[in-house]
DNA sequence: AATCGTTTTAATCATTTGTTTAATTTTTTC
DNA sequence: GAAAAAATTAAACAAATGATTAAAACGATT
């Protein structure tokens, strides 16, 4: 049994993909050889151009993919009609939490591609566009206007929201180092953050 | 007139590392060419090897240097015997807001350093030893005695305090390309929340 | 089974890049 | 001011690395 001409073809392009995505976020793009890629797809090396013309186009699709993924998520959940501002965080926070859990490089892998890059991928990623007109900020704007939140740019909200929950997986091995906390009792501690977090943003929109 | 020889060294010493700190930062190990940084400093580029034996070598001290200095800051405000809680609040976050204000390249070059190599770095940095024991933590553990503080882990105050300050910072690209946020606009926020982040610690802190 | 297009491979290329070497210049020492 | 030491330079080296090439293997179509 032979696999069908257009099948084998996708498989090896997600093969070299899935390699590709493994070392890039692990490495990022300049540490990463082709050849480990090549070895880690079990494919020739010249396949990878074959399939994607250079080393940095491939980067660029994993990039687009990885942030164009890791964003949708984020606006699912803040464009939802049907739930509350209290019912968007908490569904953020373990989401989030669930997600980074096990040391995830997506975080750091999108941070320094912004940073180098930002308008490469950017502009590339169109669940980014319209976060000023999107359903979380008219909610948001609203609340305030009956006065049940303070009048604070929503941006500090979601600055907040991102900050407490994602901040916490980039600096772990930090914390490991500087306190006796192991990984094991880090996931315990985010794990207690799924439902502090929500509390203590609560809390901040109940000031004044 | 001629500079003393020992003054020389030091000066071209300075010069690379200057150099070599500026585009490290910037770029990280990978991307960063010897023959940039040679540039930049404006010497031969074999001075770097008769200065700092490697690439590697010359990265490893500025790492540590960039991290041990990072760090002091925030344990020297942590450790004062003379602030309260709320005044170590107030203090850390004007001084990394202050700090990091104008794109400084610091938080992510450290993150990545930590992730790549957890071990050789974070161990050489005497200042995160001993966190644990921090005149800090002993104050929040009596106020959490005295019950003015809900009893939960002292790493979760220092995780909040830490992502509200720094983490915005690093995902300003991200914000300026989803809102309209620019720069300036952006510089402004963040210099809202050194009045905002102490109230809503003040807040967190008071829940229960 | 022959043909044709597609996929895969081994080998090679050209360039980049960290490092070294050997000679030259500058500075210090006596 | 000559000799020694240190600092600096230009040139070259060796290895790594992204990319290409030309041939082979494979699969589908007739």
């Amino acid at each position: 049994m032979t696999i069908a001409l257009s099948d084998k073809q996708q498989d090896t392009e997600r093969k070299i993909k899935e390699a590709a995505r493994s070392i890039f976020l692990h490495k990022g793009f300049e540490a990463t050889r082709t050849r480990d890629i090549a070895d880690a797809a079990g494919i020739n090396l010249a396949l990878l151009n074959y399939y994607f013309r250079s080393k940095r186009r491939l980067y660029e699709i994993i990039t687009v993919e990885t942030m164009q993924q890791f964003f949708s998520g984020i606006f699912e959940i803040m464009n939802s009609e049907v739930t509350s501002i209290d019912e968007k965080i908490e569904s953020f926070v373990v989401h989030y939490t669930d997600l980074l859990k096990e040391g995830s490089h997506i975080p750091q892998f999108i941070l320094n591609n912004v940073r180098q890059n930002p308008d490469t991928f950017l502009k590339k990623i169109s669940t980014l566009n319209g976060v000023d007109n999107s359903y979380f900020f008219r909610q948001f704007r609203e609340a305030q206007i009956k006065g049940e939140i303070p009048s604070i740019h929503p941006i500090h909200f979601l600055l907040n929201l991102l900050s407490l929950t994602v901040f916490p997986f980039v600096t772990q091995p930090i914390i490991s180092a500087s306190t006796g906390i192991d990984k094991k009792q880090f996931n315990q501690i985010v794990e207690k953050r799924k439902r502090l977090i929500p509390l203590w943003m609560k809390a901040m929109l109940e000031i004044k």
